[in-house]
DNA sequence: TCTGGGGTCCTAGGACCC
DNA sequence: TCTGGGGTCCTAGGACCC
C-alpha cells in the first residue's frame, strides 16, 4: 500500500494575484518586484509566463528585466495581498476530504503545501484527487496550480515541477530513476549551485550517480548530517510525515538595501535602530522576547559580514535591543569601518515557545 | 546585468567547565 | 610540568528555499 503525498504549488502565484485584481493585465508581461520601479535597486519576485518568454525570471535585477522586456508592466510587491490570497488557498485545501475524512495540510510557504489523506489509502486514487484539488482551488480563488503526486514528500515536491503549468505528475519508487536518474543533482530539493559543484568534483553529476555513491564518502566530504542526507535525496527517500502542526517562527528579521550606499556612521547607526524597532514589532506579535541579536552588513554585492550576540537576559525592550544591535557595529573589522554600506539587516532570535532559554 | 527580503538548518572553531 | 577528554555554549559563516 502506498501512502500518497500530494504537493500543491500555485502557478506564478504573485503575478497571478496581481492580474486577478487588474484584469486588463491578462496576457501581458507582468513583473512584480521591489517597489515596482525598474530604475531602482531590486529584483524580480515573480514574472508572468508572458514575461518569462522574454527571459525574465525570479531573482533577476529589475534593471536587467526592464532591458529584456521593456514592454512589461512593473508592479511593487504587495505582501498583504499575497497573504490574503494564500490564506484563501490554504483554507480551500484544509476544507477538502479524501476517502471520507479531512485531509492533512502542511503549509510550506505562500504558495505551496503538502496534502495527504488522514485515513489508510489502499483504494484511494491520487490522480482523481489531484484533479479535484486543482478544480477546487481554481473555483474558490480563480488561481491555477500544479500538483505533484508522490509516495514520499520529496518525490511529490520534485514531481510538481514536472507537471507545471496547470498539470500533474506522479513520481514514485517505481519511476524515480527512469524519470530523474539522468537529471542533474541540482534538480533535487535541497541541492543548490554550490552543492551541485561540490558533488561534481566528486564525480557525481546525476541523480542516479548520487544514489549509487558511497554514503561514507559523502559524509566525509560534505558533513556527517548533510552527506547521508544528500545520499537519501538521490534515491528520493524521505520518511517524514505530512505534518499539519502550525509553524512556529524561530526568528524575525528586517533588511534594507539602500538606493545609495551609506557612508555616515551616525546615519548607519540610526538605520540599525530603525530596523531593530520594526523587528521588535514583529516579535511582539509572537509574544516571545528576543534571546539573540544579529546584524548583517553588505558592503557590495556578495561581500557580507555578520555579527551576533546572545543577550544576558531575554528582552523585548526596543531601546535595549536597538542598543545591542548598534553595539554590534563596533565589532566590525577595522578595515570594514569606512566602506560604503549597501545593505543593513537586523535579526532577532526568539526564546522558544516552551521557554527553554537558559543563560 | 549586477544581484531582495523573508526565513531555516548545519558546521567549524574557540571558550569554558569538570 | 604538561596537559586528556567529554560536554555545552557561543559566534561567524555557508547553503538552501520561496
Amino acid at each position: 500500500m502506498t501512502a500518497w503525498v500530494l504537493h500543491v504549488d500555485l502557478d506564478q502565484f504573485i503575478a497571478a494575484v496581481e492580474v486577478l485584481r487588474r484584469p486588463e493585465l491578462a496576457g501581458r508581461p507582468v513583473v512584480v518586484g521591489g517597489r515596482g520601479d525598474p530604475s531602482e535597486r531590486g529584483v524580480v519576485s515573480t514574472a508572468s509566463y508572458e514575461a518569462r518568454e522574454h527571459g525574465v525570471g525570479s531573482g533577476m535585477p529589475l534593471r536587467l528585466a526592464a532591458r529584456k522586456c521593456p514592454d512589461a508592466v512593473f508592479l511593487p510587491v504587495d505582501k498583504d495581498a499575497y497573504d490574503a490570497a494564500s490564506a484563501e488557498v490554504m483554507d480551500t485545501l484544509r476544507a477538502l476530504t479524501w476517502g471520507g475524512a479531512p485531509v492533512v495540510v502542511e503549509v510550506l510557504g505562500w504558495d505551496e503545501a503538502f496534502v495527504a489523506a488522514s485515513v489508510p489509502d489502499a483504494d484511494l486514487d491520487p490522480q482523481a484527487f489531484a484533479d479535484r484539488v486543482r478544480e477546487e482551488v481554481l473555483a474558490a480563488t480563480r488561481l491555477h496550480c500544479s500538483v505533484g503526486i508522490g509516495d514520499t514528500k520529496l518525490r511529490a515536491k520534485v514531481a510538481t515541477d514536472l507537471g507545471k503549468p496547470r498539470g500533474t505528475f506522479r513520481l514514485t519508487a517505481e519511476n524515480w530513476f527512469e524519470v530523474m536518474g539522468e537529471r542533474p543533482t541540482r534538480a533535487l530539493w535541497g541541492i543548490g549551485a554550490k552543492t551541485e559543484k561540490k558533488l561534481a568534483a566528486l564525480g557525481i553529476e546525476t541523480v542516479r550517480q548520487l544514489a549509487e555513491s558511497d554514503a561514507r564518502v559523502l559524509a566525509a566530504e560534505l558533513g556527517p548530517t548533510m552527506g547521508p542526507w544528500y545520499h537519501r535525496l538521490g534515491r528520493g527517500a524521505d520518511t517524514s510525515p505530512v505534518d499539519a502542526t502550525p509553524w512556529t517562527p524561530r526568528a524575525h528579521g528586517r533588511e534594507t538595501t539602500f538606493q545609495e550606499d551609506l557612508v555616515d556612521a551616525d546615519r548607519i547607526a540610526e538605520e540599525v535602530r530603525v530596523l531593530t524597532r520594526r523587528v521588535v514589532e514583529d516579535i511582539d506579535r509572537e509574544g516571545r522576547p528576543a534571546a539573540r541579536v544579529g546584524l548583517k552588513v553588505r558592503y557590495r554585492p556578495f561581500f557580507t559580514v555578520s555579527r551576533s550576540l546572545t543577550l544576558p537576559a531575554a528582552s523585548n525592550d526596543p531601546e535595549t535591543l536597538a542598543a545591542a544591535a548598534v553595539a554590534l557595529l563596533d565589532r566590525l573589522d577595522e578595515r570594514d569601518r569606512d566602506r560604503p554600506v549597501r545593505l543593513l539587516g537586523v535579526r532577532l532570535e526568539m526564546v522558544p515557545p516552551d521557554g527553554g532559554y537558559a543563560r
